[in-house]
DNA sequence: TTGACAACTGACTGATCAGTCATTATTATA
DNA sequence: TATAATAATGACTGATCAGTCAGTTGTCAA
């Protein structure tokens, strides 16, 4: 079964049919209350036929955290990819900040209830990994914009800064009304331009912060892991004019014993330009530099 | 059954022994994973005296979140009311925060995973009540450090600090290791000094803020709620040399037509002197400004 | 010592729910 | 149209757990 969304190519699988319900209940009523049936009747299928799609009720946890953590890494490493100038582009990662926290609410107030309570030993790898991946590109970022000179108290400026975003989010969660977001986005530009030029005092220093636990120290993105992704859309991308012969393309090049980079790199550059691919496209980027 | 804890006059009822072992569970392996088994297993008495002290599972988590946040919230007032310098409150102000953080943890995470999904339509008031207080306490304190100057861009100020609490808080727990937390609060109070300094813009005006659903607006203490929480102490401080009589006193004064703010103002001197009892101080002091 | 009262116990009940599987419906193919 | 293959169903099972209550133990005053 797939559903075509309005004029885009968006089709959604059986399995992103009971995540996006699933997510919905959850943000709603909390995990504990809600069960199989609850998310089978509220997508109009039987118990059994969600056992078709995931071999248990963790397995569809694990699920949902992959979809929309892919979803929303892939969303801002496209933002940072773009050329702009920098500091419009700190105020676009902001804003895109708020856009999808509002976008993605019920998934966000369920991850924030399991987060510190992970029942599922491959969530908090996953979290961790997916968090200390948004703190790279985040440093990276604020490096673009503001140089060398943040280097000394850098972990602290990004500590700032995420929490300062935590913060206004919470008065959004709290307080939901239309917000305007460009607005908050230049406060919180002014605010990142004071702490950068005014601060002298460090507390996170580079020892301090490399000793958290690394989860991606060694991580490497293999072949096998691509051809995984690749295959999950191309069922959903079945006649797509471009991209189903992108992803064929993108397995074929996988096969060869030396893929070629400058192929993938323009494969890539076609996967950018839907939206729910973005994962993919930071995934065999990531794969192309390793060659 | 009581225990005498050290030296200190810190004797716990059998309500309180329930709460921190259902705490520590509720922390360790999440509410929905433990049951009210688990729980009177921990304390070493049977099921049925569980259903002695709180008629239900329910009445106990709303008796864990009154528990903590009085405590809370308690301490936090007793350091605004004590006479030092300012900035040297601001940074005490930060470092209780820490303090508590990691003396509270197990309550802390087991509050922020249902903080957005209570069960109980209780304990959301109760969270709004609260966290209110809070609010206009460090609105206050930030206030009394920096003057009128703040006030364009108060609730912008109030919301970045809490946020920047947040995120170091955020940082400790995924990383857990013996903090320098004076340190860390010198560097905040810069950021706050910095913040105050230089900012021109405002997202969250008085407006924006004051549209926030009200909780507290017409919220008044009762003599009835002052002598239950007197009741619930005199209990437990039975035999102790001065609170037991300060108790007693309180008890006598609520009886007559027109308590004598003055005799009040005295015994809450005298309960201050208690960790414990600093939320029955607070509840008393605003019972007595509304004489 | 006795009897009355409170504190405590833990086996039991009914409800809920994850996961299974024999059966039925739908689709593809010849 | 007939047959095979695949998708979907929902009644059923066993496990868990909140809450109950008939019975036991401890306490204390007379």
């Amino acid at each position: 079964m797939s559903i075509l969304k309005s004029r885009e190519w968006v089709i959604i699988s059986k399995q992103q049919l009971i995540i996006e319900k699933a997510v919905a209940l959850y943000a709603q009523d909390g995990m504990a209350s809600t069960s199989i049936q609850d998310i089978t009747d509220a997508c109009g299928i039987s118990k059994g036929a969600f056992y078709l799609s995931f071999k248990s009720k963790d397995e569809l946890l694990v699920a949902i955290f992959e979809h929309f953590l892919r979803e929303i890494i892939g969303q801002f490493n496209c933002l940072l990819e773009k050329e702009m100038p920098v500091k419009e582009k700190l105020a676009h990662y902001f804003l895109l900040h708020f856009q999808l926290f509002e976008e993605k609410l019920p998934f966000i107030s369920m991850f924030m209830k399991e987060q510190m309570n992970p029942i599922n030993e491959q969530i908090l790898n996953k979290f961790n990994y997916y968090n200390e991946l948004s703190d790279k590109t985040t440093l990276a970022l604020l490096k673009e914009v503001y140089g060398e000179r943040i280097e000394p108290f850098q972990y602290d400026l990004l500590t700032t800064i995420k929490g300062i975003l935590k913060g206004y989010s919470e008065f959004i969660v709290f307080h939901r009304q239309p917000y305007d977001f460009i607005h908050l986005s230049s406060t919180l530009i002014e605010k990142t331009d004071i702490l950068v030029e005014y601060t002298t005092k460090t507390f996170l220093t580079e020892q301090l912060w490399q000793s958290k636990p690394r989860s991606m120290q060694e991580y490497s993105v293999t072949t096998f892991e691509v051809q995984e992704e690749v295959k999950r859309w191309q069922e959903v991308y079945k006649g797509h004019p471009i991209i189903e012969d992108t992803l064929s393309l993108i397995q074929d090049e996988l096969q060869l014993a030396k893929p070629r980079p400058a192929l993938l790199h323009g494969m890539m550059a076609n996967l950018k330009q839907q939206d729910n691919l973005q994962w993919l496209a930071l995934l065999l980027k990531q794969f192309t530099v390793q060659l």
